[in-house]
DNA sequence: CAAAAATGGTCTAAACATCAGGCCCCTAGA
DNA sequence: TCTAGGGGCCTGATGTTTAGACCATTTTTG
């Protein structure tokens, strides 16, 4: 097999290098960090000069980001003492109006979403199974233990995140644990965070510890049944969403 | 357990935001390539103004990153007519220790990489089997006898990539056709083509109309299982490539 | 009430990165 | 010898990032 060196020899072969700005990444760092709850609505970002020495980058670089948080409407700006950079109290749709617009149009495109979390989440339970260290056992019992306290919605969003963290964590693949992550931050800025009720929550109250002790009890089998069990909470709820504001579109417009 | 405000507030998010120019990147991407036999030995690289467009550079920054692997010993450059860079013939003693003192730090990530894309590409393989409709047997009919008739090295690669998303678009999700093409990207790390050798070809010429069979067959364990061993190809070669490195290491430094 | 303090908002000058393009020099091959 | 195809080099323009000073606004404090 001779190399044709006119073909197409490296037509397609070399790819773009991508070239981002500091600012743009470091916005998109904030983005998933409030999207995954690191940061709760309401709270207050370190100021200014702080996030440029954390992050050894120009105050300039971070005010950039801020902007550009600004302007997609992450975070609220405040002047004066005691003033700083807030995430927005009122992130994503709050009506079934806004709903509406937002979800119906995307309705294909968040199913499919959901589906594809399910098997990834799958995936990480049945080998979180079948690779947790002394380490990871701890960690997930921790984030269990927090998430049994969790009293706001927020601090269970939180929690929440924080034991599926450490179970795709328990992987030891960095690929499976970033992609947790952004399949949340997807799925979270879809909607304004996840869509939750009652019966959904107190369903995922009994089903966390369960699968964190399939997980560490090293039964991947079980964990992966049980994650996807867990995981197809949501598009249940989806569903059920979706069905109600088909209702009320119908009846408001006849 | 309350969030601590004070003593570690912020997890990882807070952390430098790693900045490396232009020139370093391209000068790696080159380093990865070469290690894993993308470029053979002796091989011209394209010209620096081709290679500027390709990877959509100034010329500078492709002249910049060359010059780093000049300095390190991986090409060499020829003027003149029908000079260029070439991939160092000559990798000689000290060529295993340089790539170790690159590609080291990176192995870890590479391990990961590889290992993460068999697990996605065996979902795949799995999922496509369970939904596969007519319109994708076609379309994978069509992309095994493509990959058939591929004589030259670029033609496989296309053939190659046409067949494995023809299996992917075969699941119904376009995350997951997206997923797979990403992984692909960052596998060859831009080059869109797998490191290769003689016999890891022929094993995949081999195995490519088995596993499309098992698809279109719809018979998801052994697409699965297919899959799998396909996708171990890569890491297999990974994996020698390392085993030689620390061998001749050992030896070098008794 | 007035001053101080803490914050975001603005501006400037400099260093650096990147780019586009032209021109020079070197060398194999016609 | 001449020429085409390659790297080597230079310049000027533009964008990015930085450091730092200073301004504006608000809360707290004296």
């Amino acid at each position: 097999m001779t190399v044709p060196a006119e073909s197409a020899p490296f037509g397609a072969l070399l790819t773009p290098m991508p070239m981002r700005t500091a600012g743009e990444r470091v916005a998109e760092r904030f983005v998933t960090a409030i999207a995954l709850g690191e940061f709760v609505s309401g709270q207050r970002l370190p100021t200014e000069r702080e996030l440029a020495a954390l992050l050894a980058v120009s105050r300039t670089t971070v005010r950039e980001a801020i902007q550009r948080l600004q302007a997609s409407g992450y975070v609220r700006t405040r002047r004066g003492r005691g003033g700083g950079t807030f995430v927005a109290a009122d992130l994503g749709p709050d009506s079934d109006e806004m709903i509406r617009r937002t979800l119906v149009p995307a309705w294909q495109e968040l199913t499919e979403l959901l589906e594809f979390r399910q098997m990834i989440e799958r995936m990480i339970a049945r080998t979180a199974a079948e690779r947790r260290d002394d380490s990871d056992v701890a960690a997930i019992r921790k984030a269990v233990e927090a998430y049994a306290k969790a009293d706001s919605r927020d601090a269970c969003r939180v929690a929440d995140h924080a034991l599926h963290r450490a179970i795709a964590a328990a992987t030891h693949n960095r690929h499976l644990v970033d992609l947790s992550i952004r399949i949340r931050r997807q799925v979270t800025l879809g909607f304004d965070a996840e869509p939750s009720s009652p019966e959904v929550h107190e369903r995922a109250v009994r089903q966390h510890p369960v699968l964190a002790e399939a997980v560490i009890a090293g039964r991947p089998d079980r964990a992966a049944q049980l994650a996807a069990e867990h995981f197809s909470l949501t598009e249940k709820m989806l569903r059920e969403l979706h069905a109600r504001i088909r209702l009320r579109s119908v009846q408001a417009a006849p």
